[in-house]
Order: C-alpha cells, then structure tokens, then sequence
DNA sequence: CTGATTGCAAAGAATTTGCACTGCT
DNA sequence: AGCAGTGCAAATTCTTTGCAATCAG
C-alpha cells in the first residue's frame, strides 16, 4: 500500500496534464508534488499546510479548485473514508487497479485492500446494468484485526470506546 | 428495489428500538414512519419537511440527532450518493442484503444493484485481512443506460452535459 | 419523578464564490 | 496580448451544540 515510485509518479502526473493542454502553474506543480509523494490520504486543509509550508502564499482557494480540477480529470479519487474524522474529503492519486479502504472505527487506520473479486464486480455490474462505470468508491468500517483482539479485552473490564465510536455516541446523546 | 413492504416493515423498526429500550417519542416514531415509507433515498432536510408537514414543531436538531441515534444502532445506513448534488447525506433504512447504489453523473439517477460476487467479496475481505465488517459502502458514479444513448447522440450535437458534470466543471473554473 | 429528549438559536466545519489582480503560453 | 489561474474575504451549505423547557417510562 502506497507504494510510491517518487520522482517517476511525479512527472508523469505533471505530463498527463501537460499532454491535456492544463496550464502548468507554480501553485499545481507543488499541489501535485505532495499529492503523488504522500505517505497518507490528503483532505485539503492538510494539503493546504503541506503547500504553504513550501510558499505560504498558496491559497486555501486553489487548492480546492486543483482537487476539483484533478478530480475532473480523473487523475485523483475523493474519499470520504466513513466519515471518521468529521465530513472532510481526503484525496488519493488514481491507480492502476481500484481499491477498497477499511476503516477502524475503534483505531482510526485504514487499510487498503484490493482483489480481483472487486473487478470481476465490476465487470458484472456494467454487463447487467449497461451501466458505464467511471468511478468506484467502496468503503467499509469496522474493527481492524488489532482493535478485535484489543476490543475483547477491553469489553472485559471497560468496553472499548474509539475514534468513530465516540464521535457517534456523543451525536446519539449517549 | 426500493421494495417497501409498508406497516410491516414500519412496525418492525418500532418494536426494534422498543426492545432496545429507547425512549419512543412523538418525533421518533413520526421519523422512523418516514425514513420506512420512503420512496427514494432522502437527506436531513427533505427529512425535515415531510415530517413538518405531520407536525410542523419537530425541529432540524430532532431530525439529525434521530438519524445519528439510527445509524448508530445500525438501522439505518447513510450514503453520499457520489454527492451528485452537494455534500449532504442520504438515509436508507438497512435491508437484509447489502446493495451497492449506481449513480448517474448525467440525469443523477440512482440505481441500486445487490449481487452474490459482493457478498463473496466481502466475505473474502473479512477473511484475509482479519477485518470486522459492520458496515459497507459501494457507490459507483458513471453513466446509466439511457444517458450513454443520449451522451452519444448528444456529442454530436452540442456536447451532452449533466448534473454533476456542471457542477465539476464550474468548480474546476471550466 | 427524573433523566432522556426536544426546540431554539447561535456556532461550527468544510467548501465555494465574486472580483480584481497576476502570470502562463 | 489575452484569457486562465490566483488570492482574498465574504458567503453558502450542511451539521452540531448549549441550555432551558418538556416528556416518556
């Protein structure tokens, strides 16, 4: 999982979009930069501070157009991740294959999983529905296997209360 | 789909919180009777106005604290729906098998699909990377059958542009 | 009774927009 | 040069919260 090929990813990032006739300013290269060389999913604040922390002149604004323009470009997917942390998107250069995230909602990690199952889905659900597919988001909360074996123990003495289960709670009034 | 079995179902969800013990009030019982008899998936607010327009008391902080009291019970699920027409969010009541929801970036037409390979999908998912599955969310955005036709017929005229397309392209300043 | 639930209105989080200015190509 | 892109700050959209009043069990 984010497996990044560095300086290779980059610049094919920059020449797709230099082949589709986008203009090349200072502001995308460096939006760009960070998106394909980033450890973990992006939302655009964090991707806001990743930038202005290279030229703190680049605007929360722009970096919001970029996502969008990237998004319509199919270059980058939006997540949202199960609403983990609140309504953010988060934002994840394409790939080659598609791939499902797991959510923890006790830890907070997510995992990336993908199969082929997953495509061979695909394939069906475009031949019975002619249906042409064009984006996929398939997001799934749980407990990852750590928080299984940890949430037993806790459900022992306090009962395990994370991330995500606080969050709901507090909304529920619980 | 959207196969509502009408009172049945009603009454079920009822007796569900009932015997969770969860206080039945007026506004919950009038939500829960319109989250059930629900023709297509609805947000907070269309929430919001079919029950004022039982009781025009119940109030915007009822609605959304009702529906984060159901999805953390597991009663409900919520989708984005590929936030074909902004951010918010839709409810549906859960069903017994999961279903994944095609969403048409053209017309915005929402289409749902259930199929055994996403079943042994997520069985496979559960067993191999040792993960808890509680809830799933597959949306899929594209374009449905009848807006293929059209795009086609339409891009040889003027150049076919939908509903989330527009909005894509106004945010990307195209 | 008594704590859970509600209404209200104000606050909050995330994102978008109008407009004047800047900078690619 | 000329229009796409940007910064800025205000506006929007959707959702949450604090608190006093109300109600279910």
């Amino acid at each position: 999982m984010h497996t990044l090929t560095g300086p290779a990813k980059r610049r094919a990032l920059l020449e797709e979009l230099a082949s589709r006739h986008v203009r090349l300013t200072a502001q995308r290269r460096l939006l760009l930069g960070i998106i394909q060389e980033a450890e973990r999913h992006l939302d655009a604040a964090a991707l806001l501070a990743a930038a202005q922390a290279h030229d703190p002149r680049v605007n929360r604004a722009t970096v919001y157009r970029t996502l969008a323009l990237l998004k319509k470009l199919a270059l980058i997917d939006e997540l949202d991740l199960m609403h983990l942390e609140g309504e953010k998107h988060f934002y994840e250069a394409k790939r080659q294959s598609d791939h499902m995230h797991l959510a923890c909602f006790r830890c907070g990690k997510i995992l990336e999983y993908s199969s082929p199952t997953f495509e061979r889905l695909k394939a069906e659900i475009a031949e019975r529905s002619h249906f042409a597919i064009s984006v996929t988001r398939l997001e799934i909360g749980g407990l990852c296997a750590d928080c299984r074996a940890a949430g037993r123990d806790a459900a022992a003495t306090k009962g395990g209360d994370g991330l995500k289960e606080q969050r709901a709670n507090a909304r529920a009034g619980l």
